[in-house]
DNA sequence: TTCCGGGGGTGACAGAAATCACAGCGGGTA
DNA sequence: TACCCGCTGTGATTTCTGTCACCCCCGGAA
């Protein structure tokens, strides 16, 4: 598929630009795409796959915030574009996924130039400050059996499928929790009929 | 003080359409600003005093995400405006304030027409997105004692004050945590000469 | 002065979650 | 086949936090 495709708003001047410019890059599943604290030499547009973005602690723990969907953008790598320049977040493919970097040096002059793209700049924020608000909702508010249904739901909404590939360890680093507790939260929910659990694999019920 | 000195970044033109079509309002230390769920009709930029963002649940519980000082606006009344219309979030003066009300309808032409409001508006987007980080930071990595020191450090931060007036309740609220549990940690955090408990006030030392 | 309500201290207890310890199971590899 | 390692289940224990009960203290109002 080819990538215009996934930004059919794009102004033709701008896809012009991106064409020259940007580079398109493969990434495996579990691949780390940028890592906190890295140097940010370009914007991530997601084409094909689906990317995590952790928030990192020192200690070694993680947090996963939202995930990026084909013709979405990471907010991060944007904003620290030009304010910090090194990474405030973990960009990790989930998927074997197919990400377009444009150089940020060019982000000025897009802005300006393109009203597509600063139009698709705001929405960007605008999106994530949103998921960053229900985020803060659920670890704020909630305790961690809802969270993990709200892990599990966003999950298949996200994907669509309806069964989950993953272990409950990685279920536990995603939600800076540990494998004992998820592992009993979710063998409630099984009794609740939520979910059936399997080997490395849980169908959502 | 005259309202363009919080703002001298603003273009001439910029200017006078705020000056023709913005109001200006006073708050009392208390008021609520917005209120979740609210209609927008304007975004606020804060010319004086001290706005506390809170993030409510259902449950009646709720969260203070950051403060908003002179010179800076609220991000969420600019999202809003233009995605669903209702507050996201609860905006309380913590002291008298003076907060300019510019109509949503206004922002479409502001944005495309002048260049200094375009890049408040990223500015603000910036700088509001990294303070969520940092907020989801603490809910997600720290226990409620290191959460404390962080909300007691950053009133001292913002307001340049090393002593709070404030009462053990209102903290716990701010916190969304109880009474007792801010009592005993700041017994603790006493203890440790960090701070000096008085009735309704708290020395940061 | 007395009364009363809000602020603050403290112990007892309950529930959520993290941690430790250990056992069984399954799938891949030598 | 035998072995090993990662995944899962489960009990015991501890820590953190929220909740309940009850105390005293202070300051303002009557």
């Amino acid at each position: 598929m080819n990538w215009k495709e996934r930004f059919p708003q794009f102004e033709p001047g701008l896809i012009e630009l991106i064409e020259k410019e940007a580079v398109q890059r493969s990434f495996n599943a579990g691949d780390v795409i940028m890592r906190t604290g890295q140097y940010i030499k370009s914007t991530a547009l997601v084409l094909e796959g689906r990317v995590k973005i952790y928030r990192e602690n020192q200690d070694g723990g993680e947090f996963l915030m939202y995930y990026l969907l084909p013709g979405q953008a990471c907010a991060v790598s944007m904003i620290c574009a030009i304010q910090t320049h090194t990474s405030e977040v973990m960009a990790v493919a989930e998927e074997d996924s197919e990400v377009l970097m444009i150089p940020v040096h060019l982000m000025d002059d897009m802005m300006n130039q393109y009203k597509t793209w600063y139009q698709f700049v705001i929405q960007t924020y605008r999106n994530r400050f949103d998921e960053l608000l229900s985020v803060v909702d659920n670890i704020a508010f909630r305790n961690m059996d809802e969270r993990l249904e709200f892990y599990l739901k966003r999950y298949a909404e996200k994907t669509g499928k309806k069964s989950m590939d993953i272990s409950h360890q990685q279920i536990a680093d995603d939600l800076n929790s540990s494998r004992e507790v998820i592992s009993r939260l979710l063998k409630k929910m099984e009794q609740r009929n939520l979910v059936k659990l399997h080997r490395n694999m849980i169908e959502l019920t």
